[in-house]
DNA sequence: GTTGACGTATCATATTATGATACATATAAT
DNA sequence: ATTATATGTATCATAATATGATACGTCAAC
């Protein structure tokens, strides 16, 4: 069970982590026993473990029913994040202006491994609550997201994603045969953007357009999502896709001379 | 050094969140000696905790520069903790219909000790980043929606805070004089709302009105912010306030009746 | 009143983190 | 080119630090 890379490897720490990541949206606040449950380490463990958490301000502590939950350090950590990101200073404008403009849902996505996580939202219509917070992460593969990023990649390397990365079934028609996601992905190719329908939630159409960095291939994607009560393909690709279009091209720029991504 | 409640405290642990902590606004990507320095801990164990972080995917490390950078994981802790807030759930769709009504930029501040923090923030103005991103701290004395919250407290509570709470002054114009804000904060608790003039930025008005809790004490509140150049207090208080107190004040029953806030 | 579940506290043991040092690599200066 | 400086990486003996079994308190349900 100690077969990291040894020497400089604190395990300590690595543990403290896995108690954060205990908390997600099914799980909001646990009990110590939860928690030991959760991260598989044993009660005393724990305790120490989260009475750290709990001290360094990273966990919140209900005094009466003695429950930890995520404090406001974690949205402290995504302030940092935004700072971090050269992204999201050159986005966030144009995409205030998009929303504004198109009067619907705009979203900017990023690929994360072979997930894409939604790094800004702004929503403009009532829609379920997942749909209008960040840090969500979903498959690359059932997004129009994804689609249209992974349509920037080498071939071999797109075949292999459209082959290899995971899919979860969210709704009833949520894409699972990838022959077809392959055909998305090659249309997204030659049309310079991507479609999707119902993947996540039933009846929501999302089109999206990739933001091209210094090698050529997309990194991030401006994205927007509408209900198919009110939209048809036809609409959405005279209506939203030009105004879409012009803001990924109006950011991309500045990511094609110089460097982008982390690691 | 070593003098916290030792037993159940795990240092290593401790330091590596005062790691993660060395990034902020000014510093968004940082060298291993950077990080030491910032941190306060010797070469070693920095290398160490770092490239634990990294490995468990806290930490992304540029593998030219070799510098590290909040990773993707920064943003899933927010949303791990919009979950686990019962207030964002129940707000908002609410902030969604207010900030397409008003056509102005909506925010959603808690109490956070003595300061404020931003938890949702709807943007529909091009304004300065810092304003369009969540998880800003701010001091609860500067801004109208610290003032709003502030002025539901109990007399000599609210007295005390404005005595000690930390004031810092962002522009020429941030009120210093703690008798002045004394004023504004009793006029809130007249009125069931707060205004602000140009304590973050030149030329800004900040309206907000309070969400109040389970024990008649506001935790949350509804904020606006526009530009004087475009509006007066006047047609402030007519045309928007209605709509942020309404807003504000349907957000609130669901938090009377039960408890609220963590630790 | 009894039972069980859960949070809290204690402590001897050795596993685990420590930090001084040496090595490697890159960048700048001479 | 050659040297110097800074910065990242690797190693290792030492003891400090985390470990987890156990015992105690407390609350709620039965």
């Amino acid at each position: 069970m100690k077969t990291k890379q040894d020497t400089l490897y604190v395990g300590s720490l690595a543990k403290g982590l896995r108690l954060l990541r205990a908390f997600d949206e099914g799980h909001t606040d646990l009990s110590l026993g939860e928690l030991a449950q959760r991260t598989g380490l044993d009660k005393s463990a724990t305790q120490r473990l989260a009475n750290t958490l709990h001290v360094e301000g990273m966990l919140d502590k209900d005094p009466v029913t003695r429950r930890f939950r995520p404090s406001h350090a974690w949205l402290q950590m995504a302030y940092a994040y935004y700072w971090s990101d050269p992204l999201i200073g050159q986005a966030m404008p144009k995409l205030i202006n998009l929303s504004q403009d198109l009067g619907e849902t705009v979203n900017l996505a990023e690929i994360s491994g072979d997930h894409i996580i939604y790094v800004s939202r702004l929503p403009c219509k009532r829609t379920y609550f997942a749909a209008t917070i960040i840090g969500r992460r979903l498959p690359a593969l059932s997004t129009s997201g994804g689609r249209a990023m992974l349509a920037t990649f080498p071939e071999d390397e797109r075949r292999h994603a459209i082959e290899t990365w995971p899919i979860t079934p969210f709704t009833p028609s949520t894409t699972l045969d990838r022959a077809k996601i392959a055909t998305s992905i090659a249309e997204a190719a030659r049309d310079g953007f991507a479609v999707s329908t119902g993947q996540m939630i039933l009846n929501e159409i999302g089109v999206a357009s990739p933001i091209i960095g210094h090698d050529g291939r997309a990194f991030a994607a401006v994205q927007c999502s509408v209900s198919a009560h009110t939209w048809t393909r036809e609409r959405i690709v005279s209506d939203i896709l030009p105004k879409l279009q012009d803001t990924a091209n109006a950011i991309s720029p500045a990511f094609r001379a110089h460097r982008a991504g982390g690691a």
